[in-house]
DNA sequence: GATAGATTTTTTGTATACAAAGTTGGCATG
DNA sequence: CATGCCAACTTTGTATACAAAAAATCTATC
């Protein structure tokens, strides 16, 4: 993701835009990369992402970096503290809760509407997401495993054909992979992968009220992998570690 | 430059700059300024906003209101177009349709949790905010009185005590006052305050799940004093008009 | 030898300057 | 007289420069 253009931009002083296509989309790739990053855990939680230093990489001067920087922010994603920059967010365990608390609320309360919209072709775009999904967990590859099942869960509530919830919903699945990376257990990750496939079946019979209580079953199963132990918090660390 | 920041303190009164200023505290007021102007729709939908106008207003350079405008543009209360600058958002019909029936699953679903939490200092918190809110209503000031109602919604939901969820609904107050601002009708508003007295109630007795029914009856009626006649779309509409 | 203060260095916050694109008005031509 | 093109003016997009604050390092004194 950082090779290509970088270097070829950052040798050319007189950039010329005009061919590349307007800032705007390339931003979006810079977000993309940055949130992917994250997302797929190789940037860990409280990693600092120092504006000069993104800057360089990308080859587009502060400016651009920051507004990206404030976006992820407003994602909670990265969290920006006043005078000390930006960092990848690390979640709370309440923060943690109240994320799959609200997963639970959305997605279950959205199983009805889609139920009643889905179509064979989303359900198709659906199972192949699916199938990527655990072939890519089946070769090891955590990362794109936790990515691919928050597009899953992101895609199937964009069916409900509510934008606003679906927006909510996506948003909740990228803090849940974040949330995954910190508290998550790698061993007994994905092995609720076929219950996908079974919100699917449910979803295409309109079984809407069952398809609600496997998801939340789902989500449930996913909350258990958590180990939901409090990681340190800075300061307070050193103490309580070298004082016993 | 000129003025500084004389508008900006007469507009968030209360909130102290400091000779120094902070300058986080300072953007938070003018966020805060350009916020509540578009919910109590002094600034109409499609108002147009300008960097150097905004910047001009409020003393500071247009840096610091491209931040504020872009993170208005997060939360839908302006939309950006590429190169053609910020303006209040106009809501679609779809987009109304879509935040109402997210407050609904929401704001009820969170009903049964905030009469498990609900404390007496909460309640008269919300007591005396529906108490202003029909103070201001009588006095037909519609403006004040969207935006208590907003807050009201927006702080019951946090007695949930979830911070995402809560985010998520006064997000969606806040476009719900934009929403009223464009399809509400002046006459039939305010007619239902009273259901908030009565939901505080409910809450206090324990009874979430006859709070739920009343919410959701509550965002019924006030959904049912819109009238959803979509406003013109700048360019069909002149041939709509004048073919005719 | 350790601690507190001061200095240096790094990094963010803000403003300004410059470039590109859009909009508007005028001018020329059919 | 209308229509299409061109030019100026306006407004946003981006980079850079400068200032302020925090972190780190060094020094001096107790």
């Amino acid at each position: 993701m950082n090779q290509p253009q970088t270097l070829a931009e950052r040798n050319s002083p007189g950039v010329r835009l005009g061919k590349n296509g307007d800032g705007a989309e390339r931003h979006e790739a810079i977000y993309r990369s940055i949130s992917d990053a994250i997302i797929e855990h190789r940037l860990k939680p409280g990693a600092r992402l120092r504006e000069d230093a993104l800057a360089d990489v990308f080859g587009v001067s502060r400016t651009g970096i920051r507004k990206i920087l404030q976006r992820l922010a407003m994602e909670q994603l990265v969290t920006l503290t006043p005078r000390r920059g930006a960092s990848v967010t690390r979640p709370t365990a309440d923060e943690a809760k109240d994320v799959f608390d609200a997963r639970q609320m959305i997605e279950c309360g959205l199983m009805p509407e889609v139920a009643r919209r889905i179509t064979p072709d989303n359900a198709a775009v659906l199972r192949s997401l699916s199938a990527r999904e655990q072939q890519v967990v089946g070769d090891g590859d955590h990362s794109a495993g936790i990515r691919l099942s928050a597009e899953f869960h992101s895609r199937l509530a964009r069916v409900s054909g509510n934008a606003t919830l679906a927006d909510f919903v996506e948003r909740l699945c990228f803090r849940s992979s974040l949330i995954l990376a910190v508290y998550g257990n790698p061993i007994r990750l994905g092995c609720e992968t076929h219950d996908h496939d079974a919100l699917i079946t449910l979803l295409e019979c309109g079984e809407g009220d069952r398809a609600a209580a496997l998801m939340s079953r789902h989500l449930d199963a996913v909350k258990a992998t958590l180990s939901m132990v409090e990681e340190e918090d800075e300061t307070p660390d050193l103490h309580t570690i070298f004082s016993c």
